[in-house]
RNA sequence: GUGGGUGUAGCUCAGUUGGUUAGAGCGCCUGGUUGUGGCCCAGGAGGCCGAGGGUUCAAGUCCCUUCACUCACCCCA
């Protein structure tokens, strides 16, 4: 048998109902809020993410679905999707009509890690970007639209963390502070952060191994570091935070993973998915657009992990599944026409109906109605068709009603929307 | 890449110190009702016991290898 990939997945019906609703909702609020749709393919040039996301990543060390094209130009399966947008963003031109842009996209990313809880090797995301705006507004309606999207869709035990990592200004000094902090307590520290404290120092104080927690205790924090203007950015984001009453909590440990971020930084967490606690994550990437080559242009957006979205909202619930409102019954070769071709026209006139095409007994087609957990059966048989009239069996009160077999589909309708 | 756990029917799982045709519950099909679902009863279909090798008269069971799933580390959505 040919079995899925590793770290692949199916979403199968009675699970993809939820999906839908989250992913209809996403859109309903981001295209409320301003942000209109853009779709981009899914895989790009290689360039583009070693050179966005930074080339001391795991995700470009090691993470990327990289392979050549038939001419060895590199090309990779896209891993997240700022990159792209950013990408986008430049290549059409948006900073020369309005610098001030509104995108959201969502599809899936690849990233080549062991598969757990919470992780897939190819995984869906919401993104949401905002570009144009250097005003601490921006980020204060990015997270307050991210704090209704989690609200309306009262998502389980979820805290939203909030941390600055200043500026190319003010990053680098925090940075060499930290770097000499820890550099006099390598001995004490755990292999992974022996190589850390070299190659990302601010990867150290977020270590959970007992050690290194103590060895980093009195560490420099991140928040006594910020240059004046990222100081004052900072504390209007969290004064608007306050003021539109988004919960949050300042977290001056909170690392992202990716090189562009700058300034504003926040992960949504739970402790209901075991290792992989972020549900959606983002913050400010100022640099970026000029890292790919376009105009100095500011922006800031957010990814949400449809997979753990969806695994936070279907923990209680397995099936999702809307049942259909009819079942039509047949029996004989003649009512089975019949029935046909009125399955067909609830179909087109948008009653979803369900028959048995196999001719089986009566009681099989009730079972298989009930399998459905449709509200309706209507029932032709031969005496039926003699009366002119069908039966439309109510499969909750039990109550059956006859139906002229004249202008019979609208009125089976109009039976059924009456409830 | 490194560890731990688990692989037996569509699903959830039993399977004794190795012993004949490998079991249960749920689900599925048929019947009990010459045309009425859920509950009940009866019958039925459905398994290369993850794969390969080894030990043995005999392996689902013991040994080795491998693969897959899963959880965790790392990192992130």
């Amino acid at each position: 048998m040919i079995k899925l990939i590793r770290g692949f997945r199916d979403i199968l019906p009675g699970d993809v109902e939820l999906w839908q609703d989250i992913e209809a909702k996403a859109r309903v609020l981001l295209e409320n809020f301003g942000f209109r749709e853009i779709r981009l393919p899914i895989m790009e040039s290689t360039d583009l993410f070693s050179r966005g996301i930074g080339t001391d990543t795991d995700i470009v060390e090691k993470e990327m679905y990289s392979f050549p094209d038939s001419k060895g130009r590199g090309q990779t399966l896209r891993p997240e999707a700022t990159a792209s947008v950013v990408r986008a963003y430049i290549e059409h031109g948006f900073a020369g009509s309005d610098p001030v842009q509104k995108f959201y996209t969502i599809g899936p990313m690849f990233r080549h890690e062991r598969p757990q809880k919470g992780r897939y090797r190819q995984f869906y995301q919401i993104n949401a970007e905002m570009y144009g705006v250097a005003s601490p507004l921006a980020d204060v309606q990015i997270m307050y639209m991210l704090h209704l999207f989690f609200t309306g869709l009262s998502v389980p035990d979820v805290v939203t963390h909030v941390n600055s990592l200043g500026c190319p200004e003010c990053r680098p000094k925090f940075r060499d502070a930290l770097t000499a902090f820890v550099s006099d307590k390598t001995d004490r520290l755990c292999s992974d952060c022996q190589r850390r404290a070299k190659t990302n120092p601010l990867r150290v104080i977020d270590c959970k191994v007992p050690g290194c927690k103590e060895a980093v205790e009195g560490a420099p924090s991140i928040q006594d570091h910020l240059c004046q203007d990222c100081r004052e950015h900072f504390e209007a984001v969290i004064k608007g935070l306050d003021n539109l009453s988004v919960p949050y909590e300042i977290n001056p440990r909170l690392v992202r993973g990716l090189d562009y971020y700058t300034r504003t930084t926040f992960e949504v967490q739970t402790s209901l998915l075991g290792a992989q606690n972020a549900v959606a994550g983002g913050g400010r990437y100022d640099g970026l657009v000029k890292i790919l080559e376009g105009k100095d242009t500011p922006a800031i957006g957010f990814a949400i992990g449809f997979d753990r979205l969806a695994a936070l909202l279907g923990a209680e619930e397995k099936d999702f599944t809307v049942p259909p409102p009819l079942f039509v019954a047949a029996l004989g070769a003649e009512a089975q026409k019949i029935a046909f071709d009125w399955l067909c026209a609830f179909n087109a006139k948008g009653l979803r109906a369900e028959m048995d095409y196999e001719g089986k007994s009566l009681k099989s087609q009730m079972k298989q109605a009930n399998r459905f957990r449709v509200g309706h059966v209507l029932i032709l048989g031969e005496t039926e068709l003699q009366n002119n009239k069908a039966v439309l069996r109510n499969m909750d009160t039990k109550e059956q009603v006859e139906v002229a077999l004249d202008g019979l589909v609208d009125q089976v309708i109009a039976l059924i929307n009456q409830g």
